[in-house]
DNA sequence: CTACTTTGTGTTTTTTGTACATATTTGTAT
DNA sequence: ATACAAATATGTACAAAAAACACAAAGTAG
């Protein structure tokens, strides 16, 4: 690391006389859009763009504009990509490698988002864009495999400390599928009693007076997250 | 989205129009270096360069140069400010907004990092440098306020989680340092007793067989973390 | 040697989390 | 219509962790 020692100064005043060396880093943004269905989450991934990486999939990713804020980067590339405005997103982490991109020097910062993927108004753009479950995603183009993996973790950490699974949930849902969103995200099977103890104690949900249809065997009841809970601005960070 | 163009960006810009498009965004690091001293948590400040900000103080950054790891960068900048290595540090937050510096844009991102103040290694450089009390850190230039309060709340929950707080301290100290420096950080008074058990509990530390000396009073054992926790690469993120 | 300050320890209570079993409701097959 | 399958719905006992709380011992200062 800092193997250079005391000339470090000098020099580096030198080098911001050259002002425009430092100009030379592109700044770039990933989403990791994370959807929930059927036991499974998922992930949208698109088919890289790179020779290098040929036949690889990669994050939905863009270059930040001069001037859009970064945050308004990653909301822009999740519109660009999916249709949907209005959606949870989290900054995760800045990577910054300097031979992370193969064609020049380029830092990322990654965000996750969390979209129903049964929303009417989603769209996703493009052929060559689709959803796969998060599970069998073993290599990716980059180092989004490793963006994807801290973004699982930071999910599987916060689903834990604050309401935002309901985000990858339809408006009603019964308590067995909040339970399946939660075990698919943790990767752990949870006990049903102690878990609906849980929800209920948390006080996040209004039972709606209705029931499951089309289910072969005993419908539960479905249940609305409380709108409080459902606000896109992230409480902290 | 918002498409604000202040005059200052408009000219930045155009000093720079002859770059390619997207590589105009230039990259920093801000790093946030805390200490600990007598009750009280500290944090390393200099006197802003900028006439803009002129009588205020700000954090220690600086660009990311072409050829380094965004890491490289803050131990860099950590090692031209206090001549130290092999801290601990953690990234925590990307700031990105079109307007955040006055003469141009950049983005920062922030690391918060953890020096022993009693260091004999330790050498700040500069006249313009110097700790100051974090609880008193009322105004900062550009977004650094914001930037410091984020850091300080990540500090706070990475204590609860992990043996970090180690860092800030000598190699040996009275369980009732260590206590003050968690009650510094958290902001709250803890129970002697029940801090005590919950150490004993985690197993992090070793009686070194030693007492306080120069104390007024009844001298407490002195205690020492076991190096297993003393890496400076961190775990998670 | 007395007063003062801080260290050092243990018990009780409360809260939180975990493990676990049975009756109920509906759909489906006969 | 009846039996069966599958999932819902619910409560209690136990273990672990956190919080509240009080008193004796060690050393310094005068």
């Amino acid at each position: 690391m800092a193997e250079k020692v005391t000339p470090v100064l000098k020099s580096a005043r030198k080098e911001r006389q050259n002002l425009q060396s430092f100009f030379n880093i592109a700044v770039s943004v990933d989403c990791v859009i994370f959807g929930y269905d059927k036991n499974e989450l998922y992930v949208l991934l698109r088919e890289s763009e790179l020779e290098e990486y040929q036949g690889l999939h990669s994050l939905m990713g863009d270059l930040v504009r001069p001037n859009e804020d970064l945050t308004e980067a990653s909301y822009r590339i999740l519109f660009e990509r999916t249709g949907l405005q209005h959606v949870y997103m989290e900054q995760v982490h800045t990577f910054g490698k300097v031979d992370r991109h193969p064609t020049g020097r380029v830092i990322t910062t990654a965000y996750f988002c969390l979209v129903n993927m049964q929303d009417q108004q989603l769209a996703i753009a493009g052929r060559d864009v689709d959803w796969y479950p998060v599970r069998k995603v073993k290599q990716l183009a980059f180092d989004h495999q490793e963006i994807l993996q801290l973004c699982i973790r930071q999910l599987q950490e916060r689903v834990m400390e604050r309401p935002i699974i309901f985000h990858l949930l339809p408006n009603r849902f019964s308590l067995r599928e909040l339970q399946s969103v939660y075990e698919a995200i943790l990767g752990v099977e949870l006990d049903r009693r102690n878990f609906r103890k849980r929800i209920a104690l948390k006080d996040w949900v209004t039972d709606t007076q209705t029931l499951e249809k089309e289910v072969s065997h005993r419908p539960g009841k479905l249940y609305q997250v409380k709108t409080f809970y459902l606000n896109t601005k992230q409480p902290l960070q």
